[in-house]
DNA sequence: TAGGACTCAACC
DNA sequence: GTTGAGTCCTAT
């Protein structure tokens, strides 16, 4: 029988093929592909247009031995392609990611969990809760045990040793167990009026987004995952994203507290042998719950039931490689397709999730108060233009006296500045040469732990010269501006007493990183934490009570539309990581513009008030969430064949009713990874067919294949 | 005249 | 994206 399959093949469509008897659409095959053989999938007929082949020319494809893509799913990838102007095989690149076609570990020992000795090292103890709380994952490889119980490998084998874990025989992948589910726990009325709602929704198995609303603490996850355990009752399954790896460790400490089992996680972190195991556990049905980056989106979940993405708010959701799409509208749309119900959290909602809540489409559940009687933090402007730090510091006097006294009385600060490294310029004296990368329009930060000059987008770096780079002056470089690791510079300066730590992505790269962190922040070990935005979310510091955030305007000066947004929704969320315990909490913010509208707002608290005049000037300019737009890169090697072919495209633009193009001009980002880059820039009014206008464009230019033409619908980023 | 660098179209 | 066929060129 003739069948379209979707092959896994960059610049390929979906083809025709011969199919065994009784495949159905969804199956995984091998396709024959020239002298090659590629992994694809059964499609419905009549979705993608394909030119009618002769019947001599059809090959014959094998079903593989892997869980069918389902129904839902196969619309989803379908939508995502047509929407963001994406090739469908990419798309399905990341429904059928390479763990799912790893056979089975071979002569990989499988382990089982025996007996929990008796132990007196407190350490050794939670490490054996752990285990045995991750118990259900067994048989499997120590990576895989590993992975579960957040632990190392090395530790484990020091358990193989003891005879605790047990080698095992395993024919075939195990079952993932689905404990018996305990109660919740006490729900305020608010939080019981919300949690009911959702779990009314995921009964009646039907597409309903919910923008669940409430203030850092004010105890959104215990709601929402009331939601999740009537989803996976009856062998349901459930999907919660989550911005960021370094989120998950809080996050799964919370979830096995609640359930008292693991769920699966899915991120790219993951070793092979974990990433196949779940892989095979989320697209088999048996997960109960999967956890993960935004890429777990695209896996087969044969029983989904709910959809929760947290902190929705979040920029990480936005995949700016390969297929440019934004996590949380595709997990909007997969809900709609799986026909189940699909809840964003978020203490600052995006402006787009907010208009959506007015339209009616998305209803809106607010949890007004923090949980637990905590209070929210006071907020101070610290006016850098009448206090500014002594020259060469960062840290202004109200700030610091701030500091002081959290040491005396021996609470914990946070100090957040967005940048990582020692200084973001390094500057000439001599000559005024600033340090650039070579590949991109950027400057290299220097990174003084590691002596070296960083650049933040294309990882190119150099030790740290002595002399210039351009006049050869000796001890002529001055760092200009400054990184945490400055920052902690001047606070081990001012106060040497005072434990200092830094976290950002450089110190801290695993999950158990931040969970040692953590602990190390919880055993009051640290007096004053100095890191980026890793911290401003997620984490529970009771002791904590201070939070100054060093350069409160630095998100400002891009100046794209969502500048201010973004802004106020960083600060408000690292603003509550003040005041979670008993103590209240107090937050200082040091800037430039006092007055600015960001800053009022975060000092007022008036979230409401202040996405009410971005959206004015959002309707103003029509812009989104009032009207679309597509930004579309053009790059070459070569800066004159980037340049020609931009204006060429430009000038093939097409007249359409509701739609303009602006540009070409030379991207903010002139230059990436050696790429010389222009954009160009199309806004539509709301209801006007943007994708078919770019088609149609796009299709009609003839450009060297030396250049290159990427699309992305709904740009967040504008550089 | 074999072999290398390169372009180009097909892949079902 | 990968492959094989076709073209042109050069070293022997």
């Amino acid at each position: 029988m003739r069948g379209t399959v979707l092959i896994l093949q960059h610049g390929l469509g979906p083809l025709d093929y011969l199919l065994p008897d009784g495949v159905e659409p969804g199956t995984v095959v091998e396709a024959p592909l020239g002298p090659r053989r590629v992994p694809g999938v059964v499609w419905d007929e009549g979705v993608f247009a394909t030119k009618p082949v002769e019947a001599a020319k059809l090959k014959a494809v094998r079903a593989l031995d892997l869980p069918p893509v389902p129904d839902a799913l196969r619309k989803l990838v379908a939508w995502v392609a047509d929407y963001y102007l994406a090739p469908p095989s990419a798309v399905l690149r990341m429904v059928l990611p390479q763990a799912a076609f790893l056979g089975a570990p071979r002569g990989q020992a499988h382990y089982v969990l025996g007996e929990i000795p008796e132990t007196r090292s407190p350490q050794r103890r939670e490490m054996l809760a752990r285990l045995e709380v991750a118990r259900g994952v067994g048989p499997a490889p120590l990576a895989v045990w590993a992975a579960a119980a957040e632990a190392r490998v090395e530790t484990l084998r020091g358990l193989v040793k003891a005879g605790v874990l047990v080698p095992a025989e395993v024919a075939e992948d195990a079952p993932v167990p689905r404990p018996a589910l305990p109660a919740g726990p006490v729900l305020s009325a608010a939080q019981a009026g919300a949690a009911g709602e959702l779990v009314a929704a995921v009964e009646a198995e039907q597409f309903q987004p919910f923008l669940l609303d409430g203030v850092t603490g004010a105890g959104k996850t215990e709601v929402y995952l009331e939601a999740v355990a009537a989803a996976i009752q009856d062998g349901g399954q459930a999907l919660v994203l989550l911005p960021e790896i370094a989120l998950t460790e809080a996050w799964l400490q919370r979830f096995r507290r609640r359930f008292g089992f693991a769920p699966v996680v899915w991120h790219s972190g993951l070793t092979p042998a974990a990433r196949r195991a779940a892989y095979r556990a989320i697209t088999s049905g048996q997960a109960a719950v999967v956890v993960g980056a935004r890429s777990a989106l695209f896996l087969g979940l044969p029983g989904l039931r709910l959809i929760v993405v947290d902190e929705a708010h979040d920029q990480a959701f936005k995949q700016e490689e390969s297929v440019p799409y934004h996590g949380r509208d595709v997990a909007v749309m997969r809900g709609r397709f799986e026909g189940c119900p699909v809840v964003l959290a978020t203490a600052t909602p995006a402006l787009e999730t907010v208009e959506q809540v007015a339209r009616g489409t998305y209803r809106a559940l607010n949890l007004p108060d923090r949980h637990g009687g905590a209070m929210l933090p006071a907020i101070h402007l610290i006016d850098l233009t009448r206090t500014p730090p002594p020259r060469g510091r960062w840290i202004a006097p109200p700030l610091a006296a701030a500091i002081e006294k959290r040491l005396a009385a021996k609470e914990q600060s946070l100090l957040f500045l967005n940048r990582r490294g020692y200084a973001p310029l390094t500057l000439c004296r001599a000559c005024g040469e600033r340090i650039q990368c070579p590949n991109c329009t950027a400057w290299l930060v220097e990174h003084r732990l590691a002596r070296r000059l960083q650049c933040h987008h294309c990882g190119h770096s150099l030790p740290t010269p002595k002399q210039c780079p351009s006049c050869q002056a000796e001890d002529s470089l001055a760092p200009c501006g400054p990184g945490v690791e400055r920052l902690a510079e001047e606070v081990a300066a001012t106060w040497p007493e005072a434990k200092a730590l830094v976290a950002t992505s450089d110190t801290i790269r695993a999950p158990s990183d931040m969970a040692d962190l953590v602990a190390a922040v919880a055993a009051g070990e640290v007096d004053i934490l100095i890191g980026t935005q890793m911290l401003a979310k997620g984490h529970d510091f009771p002791n904590l009570t201070l939070v100054g955030v060093v350069d409160a305007d630095l998100g400002l000066e891009g100046g794209d539309l969502r500048a201010g947004e973004r802004v106020f929704q960083q600060i408000a969320q690292v603003s509550g990581r003040a005041g979670r315990g008993e103590k209240p909490g107090e937050v200082y913010l040091q800037t430039h513009q006092p007055r600015a509208r960001v800053m009022q707002a975060l000092l007022k608290g008036d979230r409401d008030g202040f996405l009410g005049a971005e959206r004015e000037v959002r309707q103003a300019t029509g812009m989104p969430p009032f009207g679309r737009l597509a930004a579309i890169v053009v790059s070459a090697l070569d800066g004159a064949a980037a340049a020609d072919a931009a204006r060429r495209l430009g000038m093939a633009a097409p007249q359409a009713e509701g739609i303009e193009v602006w540009g070409p001009a030379p991207a903010p980002m002139a230059m990436l990874r050696g790429r010389h880059r222009h954009r160009l820039l199309v806004h539509a009014r709301r209801t006007a067919p943007l994708q078919d206008y770019v088609r149609a464009w796009l299709s009609r230019v003839e450009l060297p294949s030396s250049v290159r033409v990427a699309v992305d619908v709904d740009p967040q980023s504008f550089l």
